[in-house]
DNA sequence: GTGAAAGCGCTAACAA
DNA sequence: TTGTTAGCGCTTTCAC
């Protein structure tokens, strides 16, 4: 069976125009701001693109509009949920405003990444602007170099500008007080909270998001309910396992990630502890992992796509707006949490 | 602080050609045909080129090219791993080829998906070509459907192609085969495997390859060492829970996915096995489950980037190349066999 | 309100 | 081997 497919050339303005009766640019009118064109021929014009099933050709719109950037994404060994939602939003972000994206993976196998190298490497891409992800948003000597030189730049995750890059971030500590406060509502007071690293900065924000909600309730913190992991499942086990083996262990166990949750279920199995009934065991981004496991894990999730379409829209504007502005912190705090199985009402 | 960041504008091609002394044409010639113009020359102009760190604009390319496709990839509730890589893979191969990508979400909270529905929202988008992910690949109305409203479409994951469509798919039988043979080499013989959903094209793909690698090594394979899973968590505990509690229970676990194999490892920890040196419990897939939990799993990756580029060339090709042709079947098999600690040799 | 002309940065087709 | 012309599909600018 032989087949040969042929692109169908799809309608353009013109063709658009001369079906409506009118010129090339009433449409383009049309299509873009409305309000200069009388009703009538809007109405015209309007029946003529069903007809024809018209889309705007958008290389060719951003090609004469003259503002089409070239926008890269940096990444460093990121989670696949965060990159693909990271993706997913930035793409949908660029198809909207004409831009396109350039991805540069900066990935490796356990070695340091050189902030020289890198930005120097960025620069000769040509890239209009820049959204630098987490951790790499984070390492003070990249941003640094990138500031020198001079490809504006987004910072992601982080809360704190630099030089005159704006940040996207997630307002972590409102979500774990949303979370704790959860736990609280469930009737727990003795809640275990697994710190996740600290060079991360929303490490502290989680933290003091959990605080602060055991303070407002005025619920007091057992020192002894607070450990220090890392944000792998192994060092959940562990500072899990040192929780539940506590005298008087907490009723409730508050992780700050999925990864780390997911160890302190698996230590709650080995003792043979019921969850949720004996132990209630919550995380935090709402991970694939979190629903693989048993019992499916309640978390809360970031909303990322969304970070990264602010993200895009903010170097947008920061590039191609005549406003002056100054490096702005945007926090997106839409918290939802994720009810599963593995916490419940204290008995 | 006030900024104003402003996109600066980058050479065009108008400018090499200035400071080359040479014409337009012939710097385009430079950096498409190179075999067109004499040696002195292209190095006048790749000196330019280096000086004014011109890069081509994309945009204005493939406008000019007139061969720039807007291909859709479609997409239901893939996994996160998944879909990172597709898109990865995809967005690569389009920047080099010149064109857009449009993401279309069909996932949802349950329900099913409406072909009809589905095949219209299609074609009213006016994509030039679409890449058809699993599970959307094998639902054979949908893929009728599209076929009828004209669209060319990549299936992939599939293996049989369908109307004129082609088709882009991992050897998951000669991966499984792999995998089995891996196992063998450890010393093991009594091996249990954990088929997945019927559904799936694969489920039978990759248990063919696990049967052919034991009559290849002339093993006797156990019916009762044969389960059926459903790619859950839970089917794999519960399915592994019964293979481990068999009077002779086998000393190696192959599970038809990681979240399976995760849940055969959960099960093995329930009954107090020493994973691997009670049992051995190997997967598919190689999704961040499998470095998550404990002990690490041994699996076996897919190269999904590679699936998607492959896609996206032979879309382009199908499309633009003059040369008719069939209806094509690719079937990518680089296995790699992710080697962590849940498999080891037998005592 | 609407239209005509010019041009975005590049390549295709032809000419020299 | 190189240059000239036209034009991809759209927006911008300026004229009516």
């Amino acid at each position: 069976m032989e087949t040969k497919i042929l692109k169908k050339r799809s309608a353009t303005l013109k063709e658009v125009a001369e079906r409506a009766g009118v010129s090339l640019m009433t449409v383009s009118r049309v299509l873009n701001n409305r309000d200069l064109v009388k009703q009538d021929t809007i109405t015209k014009v309007e029946a003529a693109v069903e007809a024809l099933n018209y889309r705007p050709n958008i290389l060719a719109r951003s090609l004469a509009g003259g503002n089409s950037l070239v926008i890269g994404i940096v990444y460093h060994n990121p989670s696949s949920g965060y990159l693909s939602e990271i993706l997913v939003g930035a793409m949908t972000a660029c198809r909207e405003l004409g831009h396109q994206l350039v991805l540069e993976d900066l990935s490796d196998g356990g070695g340091d990444i050189d902030p020289e190298v890198v930005t120097h490497r960025l620069q000769k891409m040509g890239l209009d602007g820049l959204l630098l992800t987490p951790p790499l948003s984070a390492n003070s000597v990249l941003v640094q170099k990138l500031h020198d030189s001079n490809i504006p730049t987004i910072l992601v995750g982080r809360q704190k500008t630099q030089y005159d890059f704006s940040t996207v971030s997630f307002n972590d500590q409102s979500a774990a007080f949303a979370m704790t406060q959860y736990l609280i509502e469930l009737g727990h007071k003795d809640i275990g909270f697994i710190v996740g690293s600290i060079e991360q900065p929303f490490s502290g924000r989680r933290k003091d998001g959990f605080l602060q909600a055991m303070h407002h309730h005025n619920i007091y913190v057992n020192d002894a309910f607070i450990k220090q992991g890392d944000y792998t499942f192994k060092s959940g086990m562990e500072q899990g396992g040192e929780l539940l083996d506590l005298e008087n262990p907490p009723t409730a166990i508050f992780a700050s990630n999925d990864d780390m949750a997911a160890g302190v279920i698996a230590a709650a199995h080995s003792r043979n502890l019921d969850i949720p009934n004996s132990v209630s065991i919550v995380g935090f981004d709402d991970t694939e992992l979190s629903s693989a496991i048993w019992p499916a894990l309640t978390t809360v999730r970031q909303p990322i796509s969304n970070i990264a379409k602010n993200s895009i829209k903010l170097l947008h504007d920061n590039i191609l707006t005549d406003i002056p502005k100054a490096a702005s912190s945007t926090i997106i705090d839409t918290v939802e949490i994720i009810r599963r199985e593995s916490a419940a009402a204290i008995k």
